[in-house]
DNA sequence: GCAGAACCGTACCGTACGGTACTTCAGAGG
DNA sequence: CCTCTGAAGTACCGTACGGTACGGTTCTGC
């Protein structure tokens, strides 16, 4: 959640601070109040910049969509041998991530502003605002969760023939319907380390192979 | 999916006509079609009647909520004793309904619209719409899930110490993300049945209990 | 110091919406 | 036959938005 403008790579840091106070002002006062007019007066600048810039109001979403993606950076460490107790760690880390990031103000109100533009009525770039959403604001998420699961198969700790059913299955259990509910206005949930360890222990109860946690690291690839 | 206008509760005849109409155009042309105007013309009817009828825009938005809501009925046939087998059809035949139910049109176009007006700009009936939906829309399926797995529990065929986490559980196997893709704009799925068919074989792997004689353990890889 | 570009602030235009008022028409009841 | 009620159709109003045009100002390169 930096507000850092930095080193973004599409865009000149003029232009980020627009895309900022455009995010702040569709955070705060959802989709009516994220108008031309009111982001050049919140923005300090002009009307015909944010046309010359972003070329329309559709281009001015999507920008704001990519420069969100890029503030969100997923750390993938690795390198250390994973255990079962580390695999469930990450695991649980993973499952708090992703619901701290659903939750949060910016996605919330990206999802609800695509959403809201996904409609049939749109003609042919109606998803477009969706597929981009989707694309750059999963693809981090997803790459992590798919090299974590991935990696535990491949030391032995857990055990799937579908890699991306499985991954769809730990979505399903982490999230639930807890990401509708939110766009739909709900109070965030209350204790998301529970919500993430409940859903890990059910993934680890489908996944995991049939070695106990204690007496692991004596199969037939160890080294 | 009916469309008759027979004994609704809440509204006349005529009124349903119009709610009809209204639903149309929503599904049709997303939220920017469904506007006053437009619908007095569709449904024949003149603007006047609508704000008598219905007070507000707000007001016919939960209207059309209500009418909706009230055409869904899920049949809670039971009374035949559980078998295990009995009890994975039913699980799935749910599971088919409601992925049917979520990829309909008219819950993709309600469920849109209810999140674009869930924004935090929307005042105190901000999220009015939104609550509206999922206790009028979900009730309905809550129960039936509910009933069905604690009848599950009752008969020692599933065993969970919390109902509603199972419930939860149950959910997001079935749904996973495709409920927020749909939102999105994604094509639904291609295969309901199979996405059905694995979320409850991974929900019998968590909550069914052993005294199964399951030698089946229908293989979800390859068809 | 100067020319040119970039940009801000604002005024403006066409449009479309929500909501209201007014006129007209159809039917029910005496 | 007359009247009253309700609803259709339409005209209208205020507002607000997306998008454009224009004058004034700051920044940059030479």
């Amino acid at each position: 959640m930096r507000t850092e403008t930095a080193d973004m790579p599409d865009f000149s840091p003029r232009q980020n601070e627009v895309l900022e106070q455009a995010l702040r002002l569709l955070v705060e006062g959802g989709e009516k109040a994220l108008t031309t007019s009111g982001l050049a007066r919140a923005a300090s600048c002009s009307k015909e910049s944010l046309y010359k810039w972003f070329g329309d109001r559709e281009g001015l979403l999507a920008a704001m969509i990519a420069h969100q993606a890029a503030k969100v950076r997923t750390f993938e460490r690795s390198g250390e041998r994973l255990s079962a107790e580390l695999l469930r760690e990450h695991l649980e880390l993973f499952a708090r991530d992703l619901l701290e990031v659903l939750s949060g103000d910016v996605s919330l109100a990206l999802n609800r502003l695509a959403i809201g533009q996904s409609g049939p009525g749109a003609g042919p770039n109606g998803s477009k605002l969706g597929k981009l959403l989707v694309e750059h604001g999963r693809r981090q998420i997803d790459r992590r969760a798919m090299a974590l699961i991935d990696a535990g198969k491949r030391v032995g700790l857990l055990r799937f023939d579908n890699a991306d059913a499985a991954y769809h299955t730990l979505y399903g259990l982490i999230v639930s319907d807890l990401h509708v509910r939110m766009l739909l206005g709900e109070p965030g949930l209350k204790d998301t380390a529970r919500q993430a360890e409940r859903a890990i222990d059910a993934f680890l109860s489908l996944y995991r192979t049939e070695k106990q946690p204690l007496e692991v690291l004596r199969t037939s690839s160890a080294r």
